[in-house]
DNA sequence: TCCATAAGGTGAGTCCGACTCCGCTTGCGT
DNA sequence: ACGCAAGCGGAGTCGGACTCACCTTATGGA
């Protein structure tokens, strides 16, 4: 159902206001009702509803772009790091890309900890990327084998949710642990 | 307000029926409506709320004796093991209890992964026990020094969600991940 | 240029779940 | 046995996601 005919101006229009209005309310805020959004976008709920099936269909969509960049990271990792150190730079973009907003913390635990369906291709798609990190090491005796990106993204998952004082401190810390633990049982212990 | 009348007789009963309800309901399902509970206790609503502030606070009442049996292993594991080996017991413990149901890994994520100040005492009273295992290790020289039980705690907090088949497996190598990455940078490291 | 028409927009309304309120009922101390 | 505070019931409110029957308009073909 994408490209059958182009989508008529207006409602193009409409789609990319919704998107900047609800990009807008949630980096800022991290919520906002549909209602909010829409009248954000100076358009009517069904509007909004024509152009996303559900509120997480929106979410998903503002952060689908980030996703795919931190997706994106990886592979390009890879081509200037060890193995290792990739993964261990991997985790804490992560940390940081969860920090830039109450939003995009919410969205990443969504991805991570939720199994909602909406969130599918973002967490296959994360999972394979960590997978490459993992199966990297792997193969240079550096990370231990055996574990799926699934289970580190899971692991992962509470860190992106609260806005504490003192938070990010925190998840660096988790994520540093993490990577110990990851290393812990390498060919090449160390 | 506890005891400053011993609460009626029929007022007992209701009370017992709720949590009994609510019990039944949230280990087997892990989730119900006010509403279902209620019923199932046969009361109404109001009786719900005239003993439980929210539908939270219930959450947190009927689980709350599993709770401090979970707090209290801490100081047994430390009298019968070694501290590291009483953590990655205690760690294990947490994904046994978080497998009981539905309910009880519910229970677990909205302590660990949450901030909601209905769980402030079992949040406080994990992070302290946590404290203890992880000052015990560090006295010890087993594990790396410098870790809160806070963050431990939120670090687990993404494992007690998801119910997918072969969730335990994960959780457990998780846990074990963690372990791993706690005792990595220890004194004694090995 | 103009019309037919399907794509798109609207917003009051539905649904659902947590929570409230107030009048009625009842356990219990005297 | 009586009074009344404690307790209970359940219809009602509220808030937020989502729907649908009807209206508006962009657009492409004559």
């Amino acid at each position: 159902m994408p490209s059958s005919r182009p989508l008529r101006a207006d409602a193009r229009r409409n789609r990319e206001a919704l998107l900047a209005a609800a990009r807008e309310a949630f980096l800022a805020d991290g919520d906002a009702t549909v209602e909010e959004i829409a009248r954000r976008a100076e358009v009517a709920v069904g509007t909004l509803y024509r152009h996303f099936e559900t509120r997480e269909a929106l979410v998903a969509e503002v952060y689908r772009q980030e996703v795919a960049e931190l997706c994106a990271a990886p592979a390009r990792l890879l081509t200037h790091h060890a193995p290792d150190e990739a993964l261990r730079t991997f985790l804490l973009l992560l940390v940081e890309h969860a920090a830039v907003g109450r939003g995009m913390g919410e969205a990443l635990e969504s991805i991570m900890a939720t199994d909602s369906p909406v969130f599918d291709d973002a967490r296959d798609e994360m999972a394979r990327a960590l997978d490459d990190l993992l199966a990297a090491g792997a193969a240079a005796g550096l990370v231990r084998s055996g574990i799926s990106g699934r289970v580190v993204l899971r692991a992962l998952g509470g860190i992106c949710g609260l806005r504490a004082k003192g938070w990010k401190d925190d998840a660096v810390r988790i994520a540093t642990i993490l990577y110990d633990g990851l290393r812990y049982g390498a060919a090449n212990h160390g």
